[in-house]
DNA sequence: GAATGAAGTTTCCATTTGGTAACTAAAAGA
DNA sequence: TCTTTTAGTTACCAAATGGAAACTTCATTC
């Protein structure tokens, strides 16, 4: 009989990996564009799709959502005429910027090798 | 009538967009982990599955084919007894280590945080 | 009192993603 | 010749992902 590869129980990426971890964080559509544009200054809802153009309404909710689970992103509910909201980053969410940092940084060396302009 | 934010005609976040461009390499999953075993030392196809117990083969050939074609990683065949197969980082691939580490780092952090342990 | 703008929410749907299991090919060893 | 090992491939399938469009709520403004 063939020898089987035992089969395994966890089936994902070890929850407990700190790069499995942050990649949960980063991982959905237009995430870690949305931080980006935090990192520069507060933003409302709707400046964010601007910032985005393409992003739906529906995603933009659900990342600003599950940011703010996270503790990356914080929400403020301002009273002017018709309330908005400013999403910014919290502490932590800052501390994941070096990390696009880098991120962004090799993407201009991919855009150049990769010719996609 | 309620005003209509305009279609937009691209629909995913920008192509020259150096962030989603490198993140188009470490999207999928294992991908981030795979470069990372790599950048430790080279290795074959089955130490590979060793080192990332959960990951099926199809998966494994697909990160390997797309990063092989993106230039990420080199393919090399060694003429040994069953034919073996290595796999090591492209001098491109070499660049992504800083991304990759800077993520690292910052999962340590949101594991101290998030208390995922 | 109707319209407007902000910030969503909801429904529906197509695509993508990734897993399992089974199968293949080539070469060497028993 | 039959089995083993390496390195895959293929078929099938279920869940997750994300987009479009329409609808909602609330408070102001005309």
């Amino acid at each position: 009989m063939a020898l089987k590869v035992r089969k395994n129980q966890s089936k994902l990426p070890p929850e407990q990996c700190p790069l499995t971890e942050c990649m949960s964080v980063l991982g959905g559509a237009w995430t870690p564009n949305l931080i980006w544009y935090l990192s520069a200054a507060p933003r409302r809802f709707s400046e964010l799709r601007v910032d985005m153009p393409g992003i739906s309404a529906k995603i933009l909710t659900t990342r600003l959502r599950d940011l703010e689970a996270k503790g990356v992103i914080f929400r403020e509910v301002k009273p002017t005429s018709p309330p908005s909201v400013e999403y910014s980053l919290t502490e932590l969410g800052a501390e994941l910027i070096p990390a696009i940092a880098a991120i962004v940084k090799v993407g201009h060396k991919l855009k150049m090798l990769h010719g996609k302009e």
